[in-house]
RNA sequence: GGAGGGGUGGCAGAGCGGUCAAAUGCAACGGACUGUAAAUCCGUCGACUUUCGUCUACGAUGGUUCGAAUCCAUCCCCCUCCA
């Protein structure tokens, strides 16, 4: 199936990454002639350090830039510093909060450690780049910034945005300032044009308006046509947007998250979203992912546990995806407890309550008290029928104790 | 600047002097059934306390009242229309 004559979109189409392009054909020469001429072709993608770390929403197009870089390709990864200021109006109903300068410092690290995941940088060849569009908006002047970016742009236009519309249509209130952040957006990507020779920007599908805003005045003002690429917007069975788990956010960063949580975030995807999941968040060969998603009932789970370990190889590194691997065995098909499951250190006649607390599974003890009434709270595989019990040293083995919450969430108690 | 409307739990949205820790829906969580899936059914869903109960909470601060999410005052924020 050569849909294209590129190897790249190719791959984005049999992988499920093509939603929208600005000019297909074109973006398919631009990158056949690089890949035929063995220049890279550049392309980037920009995410604002509103928080510190990429979750499992923002793999995508991370995901799209890796197949970008192994077919030859130059990323860049684009930090938004500036934008950041400013906050995206695309799909929110609300003006951000405005960080300070600490924690937008902090978050920039973040996300930059969650790109360097993906992508492979460096300063050789085809080695992805980071940038922070703070480097050049900090000294923009705002009047010549008016007269040579403000020109090329028509209220009118804007106004129809989907960012712009949808919060106008909901009568929310949206500042002049976001309604600047297309502007700085399309800037960017002419700054990166101009100086890196970058001709592609690949987003998820809610930054299309932003995109055009910067192909459009590529080829206004420099008369450079510029692509723009996007993704599907990938939901679960339920059509909700991926990358929650108990209604936490799915962290790429290990900081944020552990690689045994980030391994059971996909070891637990829905049958239906298997095959789905294999394209997108692993490196794995088609054939190898058609084979997989054929697998039916009790078979399936196979798939979901090479998924898991896939996704979570790329993301945290071969030895963290063995270990998660490893503790998810031993603990759901073994029966034992995994060294990687979260711990915590109690007191040897600690209160059963104040330890399922402690280790982060009750947020408090009525919680705990509530849940044990439910049948929820185990020790060392047995259900807690009492309340008040206190841990006593036969409850331990070796100064270790297993206690879990519901089917899946599993830890250790350790002797103080 | 003028006139009107509004700010309630993670979200949406009732309540408009006591019976309100606050209806309902969604989300979330536990149980049953299963395959660490989905669907379904049952249950839970502010904190401390075994129960009684106590405390904190309906934008903020004061006030009226035996008693306020509900009334009054001031302030902050948002929306709509007019200038």
């Amino acid at each position: 199936m050569s849909e294209f004559k590129s190897e790249f979109l190719n791959i984005m189409l049999e992988r499920g990454f093509y939603n929208q392009c600005t000019n297909i054909e074109g973006f398919d020469n631009y990158l056949y002639e690089c890949e035929k001429s063995g220049r890279p072709a550049v392309g980037y993608l920009g995410s604002d350090p509103t928080g510190d770390s990429l979750h499992v929403g923002h793999i995508v197009p991370l995901m799209m830039l890796r197949w970008f870089q192994k077919c030859g390709h130059k990323p860049i990864a684009l930090v938004g510093g500036a934008t950041a200021r400013i906050g995206d109006p695309s799909g929110k109903d609300k003006l951000r909060p405005f960080l300070d300068e600490a924690t937008l410092a902090h978050n920039i690290e973040g996300l930059k450690k969650s790109f360097s995941k993906f992508l492979r940088f460096g300063d050789n060849g085809n080695d992805a780049l980071m940038v922070d569009n703070w480097d050049w908006f900090k000294n923009v002047n705002y009047l010549e910034f008016l007269r040579d970016i403000g020109t090329c742009y028509s209220v009118n236009r804007m106004l129809t945005m989907d960012s712009v519309k949808t919060r106008l249509e909901r009568e929310q209130p949206m500042s002049f300032l976001e309604f600047n952040y297309m502007l700085l957006q399309g800037y960017d990507f002419c700054v990166l044009m101009q100086k890196y020779g970058c001709r592609a920007q690949i987003a998820g599908s809610d930054q299309w308006g932003n995109i055009t805003s910067g192909t459009e005045l590529g080829r206004r003002k420099y008369d450079t046509e510029l692509f723009g690429f996007t993704s599907p917007i990938i939901t679960d069975a339920s059509g909700k947007k991926m990358g929650k788990s108990e209604g936490n956010a799915v962290w790429i960063n290990e900081e944020k998250l552990s690689s045994y949580n980030y391994y059971q975030y996909f070891r637990n995807i829905g049958d239906t979203e298997v095959g789905k999941c294999l394209r997108i968040y692993t490196d794995l060969p088609m054939n190898e992912v058609i084979r997989l998603e054929s697998l039916k009932d009790q078979e399936i789970n196979e798939a979901k546990k090479i998924l898991a370990f896939e996704a979570t190889k790329i993301c945290r590194g071969e030895t963290e995806a063995k270990a998660a691997q490893e503790t998810a065995i031993k603990t759901f098909e073994q029966g034992s407890a995994g060294g990687e499951l979260p711990s915590v250190v109690v007191a040897s006649d600690c209160g059963i309550l104040d330890a399922f607390v402690n280790i982060g599974f009750c947020a408090s003890k009525g919680e705990a008290r509530r849940l044990i009434k439910q049948g929820g709270l185990k020790l060392n595989d047995k259900t807690v029928s009492d309340e008040n019990y206190h841990l006593s040293a036969a409850d331990f083995t070796d100064g270790q104790a297993k206690i879990a919450l519901g089917k899946k969430k599993f830890g250790i108690i350790k002797v103080a």
